[in-house]
RNA sequence: GCUCCGUUCGUCUAGAGGUUAGGACCCAAGAUUUUCAUUCUUGUAACAGGGGUUCGAUUCCCCUACGGAGUACCA
């Protein structure tokens, strides 16, 4: 029988997530989904250095609103619990010792500073420095150190590290889902650190037995850790888990617009979109960037880009759901190359969603956008605006920008266009329509509109050279909306003030010339 | 530097030896519209370069160029 396909997504709580990581646990979870497999959320925070608080709800939170919920996570809990690396640190030291007693591995003691100076060294000879079989025989370590000396300073509480033996100098070969078969000679794999003096495993052995310890059966990751999966598929091999190794399968990066580097959090703002999937204020510093929900745009829409980012489906077909996605998902798919970030896509995906909204769906994020204004609207005006002005918008939240006017009489006219187009003649006309609104009472656009053609008409005027004048009257704007409609509404007795208003305006403005 | 990975329109990409190299975004033009937007139609635009292999290469191989990643007691 098959196994169960269980992926996780094991981001490190350092920060922000930001939109490649998003992207890795939108692959995982439409893999997992794909196969009814399990999509696992685990919190790698074996750096206790470098924890920013917050960062840790910040991927609850992110995952959440863009629909990927784990099956299992700190949050959910699970038959593997606990799901957070720190909580787990006993069993990583376990292993550790295994290794030892297998030697497999062995203590070293060289401090960080005394391998920095090494390294140095080595640069300035412009060679790299590599902790391994050709090296450590220099080094402060239990394979140069007898057996006494270890012990001693063991027992002297001398900080150590534990480190992987590597020896032999054949090809590491496997077979990447997405690049193929990739091989790496052992000889550039070097001793890494396993265990850090602070008794924390590093991201390699925490990885490896929490993919064991969980039945994890692909790993999904970006494709900065193409380098480092020989390491640890020797360690599967060493700790006699080479039967139960996962499948790799390494995502291409997602790159700057200009292609110069990978899409990194100080982009962010700087480039005028955000890189996080919802705003973030860094704690230590206060320096806030923006996120795509706080941007505006819907969570369908920024998943259904996301997801292009490096993948399709070999159709043309372009808008998906998320579970339509799960459905067709597949890492043959996934692109090799990096992808140079654009999002003038994204903002397409989220016009289109925009334009497809429901009322139910809708409505709950427009009345939250309201709540920043001072403005009282009905939920049915609230919608009635929004078909107004869904075409001309690319964000809900525009609605009350854009279409300010259906809210508050114009604080500002197009003065460009009302001079090019201002003429006595329309004045009465405007005068006319005032009047002959005043008394309508069948307040329909198709009937306002007659009444409209009809005193144009009269006047032997053009139509478009009155309807500016009238739009900026009742908008402040020369262009928008179906102006009967806007004037339904606003109704009646705002259509006829705003008309009214706008007179008295122009009568001011120009009486003097004319 | 070394190791690995990659390279199709400006961007995201389809293509898996024989295609007028397709789609989408962007941009431009036209139609519709009182205007703008929507919608529809059309257009501009690409196989990094050089060698092979082959009757035939965007597709397979090699080299070069360019780009990316890794090279930590960070993930």
């Amino acid at each position: 029988m098959e196994k169960k396909v269980r992926v996780r997504f094991a981001p490190s709580p350092t920060g922000p997530l930001h939109i490649g990581g998003v992207r890795t646990a939108l692959y995982n979870y439409l893999f997992a989904k794909h196969y009814n497999g399990d999509f696992i959320l685990r919190i790698e925070d074996t750096d206790q250095t470098r924890l920013v608080p917050g960062a840790e709800e910040f991927i609850y939170d992110s995952l959440k609103w863009c629909g990927f919920e784990p099956d299992e996570s700190p949050l959910h809990g699970g038959p593997y619990a606990p799901y957070k690396q720190s909580d787990r640190k006993p069993i990583y030291k376990t292993y550790a010792e295994q290794l030892l007693n297998s030697g497999k591995a062995y203590y070293a003691f060289d401090t960080p500073e005394e391998l920095e100076n090494i390294r140095k060294n080595f640069e300035a000879e412009g060679k790299t420095f590599i902790y391994n079989q050709e090296t450590r025989l220099n080094l402060n370590n239990s394979l140069t150190l007898s057996n006494e000396e270890v012990q001693k300073k063991l027992q002297n509480h001398e900080n150590y590290v534990i480190r992987l033996k590597i020896d032999g100098n054949e090809d590491i070969e496997f077979q990447d889902l997405i690049r193929g078969d990739v091989k790496f000679n052992k000889l550039q794999v070097d001793d890494k650190v396993l265990l850090k003096s602070d008794g924390m495993p590093t991201y390699h052995l925490a990885n490896v037995v929490d993919d064991f310890l969980m039945k994890i059966t692909h790993v999904i990751r970006g494709e900065e850790w193409l380098p480092s999966t020989p390491l640890h598929i020797l360690l599967y091999q060493a700790l006699g888990w080479e039967e139960d190794m996962p499948k790799f399968s390494h995502l291409p990066l997602l790159l700057k617009p200009s292609g110069k580097g990978k899409l990194s959090k100080r982009d962010g703002d700087q480039l005028g979109f955000p890189v996080f999937p919802l705003s973030w204020k860094d704690p230590k510093t206060g320096e806030k960037s923006s996120g795509y929900r706080e941007e505006g745009y819907l969570p369908e829409a920024f998943v259904n880009f996301l997801v292009f980012q490096g993948w399709n489906p070999g159709t043309e077909q372009e808008i998906f759901s998320l579970q339509e996605l799960s459905k067709i998902f597949s890492l043959e798919k996934v692109h090799k190359a990096g992808a140079k970030f654009d999002i003038k896509k994204a903002v397409w995906f989220n016009e289109h969603y925009l334009r497809c909204a429901s009322h139910e769906r809708i409505l709950p994020l427009l009345k939250e956008e309201l709540k920043k204004t001072d403005w009282l609207v009905s939920d049915e005006n609230l919608l009635k605006a929004f078909f107004l002005m869904k075409n001309r918008i690319s964000f809900h939240k525009e609605l009350f920008t854009k279409g300010k006017f259906l809210f508050q009489e114009p604080d500002h006219f197009d003065w460009n266009t009302i001079e090019k187009k201002f003429h006595p003649n329309i004045l009465s006309i405007l005068t006319k329509i005032h009047d002959k609104w005043s008394i309508q009472n069948e307040w329909k656009s198709e009937i306002l509109e007659i009444d409209f053609k009809e005193l144009v008409e009269n006047f032997q005027e053009k139509l478009g050279n009155v309807l500016p004048l009238l739009r900026n009257a009742l908008t402040g704007e020369s262009s928008g909306p179906n102006l009967f409609e806007i004037a339904v509404f606003l109704g009646k007795f705002e259509t006829i003030k705003r008309i009214f208003s706008f007179i008295e305006t122009l009568n001011q403005k120009f009486t003097y010339k004319y």
